[in-house]
DNA sequence: TCTTGACCAGAAAACGTTTTCCGTTTTACA
DNA sequence: TGTAAAACGGAAAACGTTTTCTGGTCAAGA
């Protein structure tokens, strides 16, 4: 079943076909409606390498993402997903696994796929290089949640400094003064940590003692393991944790030492979470739009695509603060059941 | 970049590289060498979509599953990702949101992009006749998580009684006996609501009454509102859902009518969920060895694609209980902290 | 020494499209 | 009506590979 066999049929050339089926070129009346006709008859479907091979464009995008396990990415791919279905175009998915290798490797492989462009959430530990290459050949190109020193690329991020400033400034408004941040030593987690210390600042009371700034771990374990010490030594009154897993961790550690939240402990995190409801602790977060951020990549990819696209562009999406039950007011403390 | 430049940098035909890279023909000692010198001096790398296209095989598989978002999936996705990584393999990921007619575009797509094999996530309505097409057409194809009635096809999927009626089994040897079923009206959930049924019978209790066995939304939402009327009727002993996302609707339901988990009421959910143990209810769990289907299906599929397979074959894997805190036990009431 | 066969490598065909190029017909205008 | 231009559609080139076909060289056997 090929474009051959749809000439044949309508008795043109197929030459012919493919004008009509790609109609960006001009053809008459009624060799038009024997070529649909036929294609409509025959069911073809015009074989997508071949048109890609020759056509030198794809309907296919490249999506890397870091960790497919990670409700964050989950949401993002879901996003992309859709926006580029609507666009007709479908997406090949690769998973890092945070390896920068991987990442070297799937680019590399997905231009050998001729993929239409990138959509890309960078390992944290650079491959700048590459990425750098692919702006220097032009290749169309969005990336994720982080912005690359010294590149200026089509990015789509949330405003990660603003998160953390409300989130924390929230908690001010509560009442809470010594509060806890853990902080994953990424890009993502370093200007949260800059909006956790500037609420501080705003709200009068200087900067937070290092010993509150944490370093955690990007994984549920290591942030365990850094809020049960925490919690051990002494109380904070509130803790915010800068990603999802950190705060997996620490509500791992809230319910191991029996900590009543939020008597005696209040708890923002970043990231919101699909099920944070049905948690141990419903805690209050910092909302990702992170659909809307897979929507936009696909958005700037096509533009970029289609060359209506000029300077790069940094997309800062606004966060939102979903308030749960995790935080309550120091001062009058409000009884939740279960909690 | 073509295979062009290294056969001049060679100083060979471009047939002599294809050879050389492909190393399925003889080829002599010295112009390999030259051949492998220029390949490398030059990074080049074969263009995959004319390779393709000439050789009418290809490196990509398709993946259609049903819902992204269903933690179910992702781990199968993780599962089908790095299973076909190892093999050199890339996936272009597709999401039916449970729509037939989204299924079948998928596929025509897919198809078109001369995907070596498809991994397919069937609707819960039917499209048995595209799947048919699809085998008649000895199309490489792998089913997961239901069998097509009257069709055989390379399937593979969790062994749906047997975890039913494992936990089930659990909860009456535990002591208790009045145990509600909340099933989604979908081949997975009948199935499952078979082993809840013979779980009953072998015990000796006789068939469940039917005011216990339920029909549940595939949806959290509708389970929610299923086990709330449920519970606020008469609170049975125990209750086994039947998906993952029936088990959030549960759960809310009893969060929001403040029943005590387990000394009022036990519970058995299948499906396990990656933060079960940071819930509200750390559910006892039937959990699916989903990144294992993942890689089974990718090893059945490569085998069909290689032409090593025969019969249909139906890979039924076992699932296992994951012990939580929810169950407790109807003869001494187990005191668990904070539930 | 001649013939046969094995082996190797290049030329060219093929995969299924899109697109360029070109010749023919139609249209428009004088 | 004659001519230039525009419109149209077919033949063929092109995309970058793999693979078939073909011819040439060399070794071995007669």
């Amino acid at each position: 079943m090929t474009i051959q066999d749809v000439a044949q049929r309508a008795n043109v050339s197929i030459a012919t076909v493919s004008r009509v089926l790609n109609d960006n070129q001009r053809v008459a009346g009624e060799l038009r409606e024997r070529v649909l006709m036929a294609t409509d008859q025959l069911g073809y479907k015009p074989d997508r390498v071949a048109r890609r091979l020759r056509a030198q464009k794809s309907e296919v995008i490249g999506l890397i993402v870091a960790d497919i396990q990670n409700p964050h990415f989950v949401s993002v791919i879901q996003g992309v997903q859709d926006a580029a279905y609507d666009h007709g175009m479908n997406i090949i998915l690769c998973d890092t696994n945070e390896a920068p290798s991987r990442l070297a490797e799937n680019i590399q492989v997905l231009r050998a796929e001729s993929v239409a462009g990138l959509i890309i959430v960078p390992t944290p530990s650079g491959n700048i290089d590459l990425l750098q290459e692919l702006q220097e050949d032009h290749f169309p190109l969005v990336v994720l949640d982080r912005t690359i020193e010294g590149l200026a690329l089509d990015t789509v991020m949330s405003d990660n400094f603003q998160g953390a400033y409300d989130a924390v400034q929230h908690l001010i408004n509560l009442g809470y003064r010594r509060i806890a941040g853990i902080f994953p030593n990424v890009q993502t987690g370093i200007e949260r940590r800059n909006g956790f210390i500037q609420a501080h600042l705003d709200a009068g009371l200087g900067k937070p003692s290092p010993s509150l700034i944490l370093n955690g771990s990007y994984r549920v374990q290591g942030s365990y393991e850094v809020a049960y010490q925490l919690f051990s030594e002494r109380l904070p009154e509130a803790v915010f944790t800068a990603t999802n897993f950190v705060t997996l961790g620490v509500i791992r550690a809230i319910r191991e030492l029996g900590i009543l939240v939020p008597n005696d402990l209040a708890l923002v995190g970043f990231d919101d979470l699909p099920w944070a409801d049905e948690l141990f602790i419903p805690y209050t977060a910092v909302a990702q739009p992170t659909y809307e951020i897979g929507t936009q990549a696909v958005q700037l990819l096509l533009e970029r695509i289609n060359g209506m696209a000029e300077a790069p562009r940094l997309v800062k999406l606004p966060v939102r603060l979903v308030v749960r039950a995790s935080c309550g007011s120091k001062q009058r403390t409000i009884s939740t059941p279960n909690l």
